[in-house]
DNA sequence: AATATATGCAACTATTTGGTTTCATAAAAT
DNA sequence: ATTTTATGAAACCAAATAGTTGCATATATT
């Protein structure tokens, strides 16, 4: 099975996640508590997260904290850069992509 | 089903679809000679993308071409853009954190 | 008019996904 | 020592996904 950040930041609930831990480091109970499903299915978002490697754990006794690893969406940032450029310069060259229109319409 | 940008993008070969038609129009036969799968499965990603309104089509005879609606991709900037925003202060404040680090621990 | 080409759609299949239920383990509280 | 709490793992299930195969339709080409 395919694991990428892609994958992992198609699902809702694991963006949902993503946004929780980014500001603290938290269990799957406490984050279970933000959603109305199991604890498990928490648990097994998690285990597809850490997979990804766009989390870390941190043991404390028999808690377990779960923080985001934020340099793996640098991943994402990355793919989108290409395309942000291109919508960008599409943007700074509107006017001449008009008056270029209208010359070959005419 | 879900059919939002993020469901799109998690697939690699609709990425790069998504790149191929972000340079110029192309048709689905043109597209499916990137790749070493059959064009119906290539019409399959296009519909899906089509659905989650990242591609517009063009009929042109007997033939569609289809291209990118690149402003689609903002979304995905959007989304990442709070992360960035997380990543960039972290990189800012690197040294107050390490000296805060060194008092707390003190 | 007959044939070839470009495409979408529907049916079918294997695999993956997200979820639940149940169990095992380990640490804390009593 | 016993019970409670926090967690992961395994088995199972329904739905979704990616792909194939076979068709239907419409536009070119001959």
């Amino acid at each position: 099975m395919r694991r990428d950040v892609f994958q992992a930041i198609a699902d809702p609930k694991r963006r949902a996640i993503i946004a929780l831990i980014a500001v603290q480091a938290m269990t799957p109970n406490a984050i279970a508590e933000n959603f109305n499903t199991s604890r498990q299915s928490i648990s097994k978002h998690l285990k597809i997260l850490s997979e990804c490697d766009l989390v870390k754990q941190e043991q404390q006794g028999r808690e377990i904290h779960y923080s985001l690893k934020i340099e793996k969406l640098q991943e994402v940032d990355a793919w989108i850069e290409q395309y942000r450029q291109i919508w960008e310069s599409r943007f700074d060259q509107l006017d001449n992509v008009l008056s270029n229109l209208k010359k070959d319409k005419k």
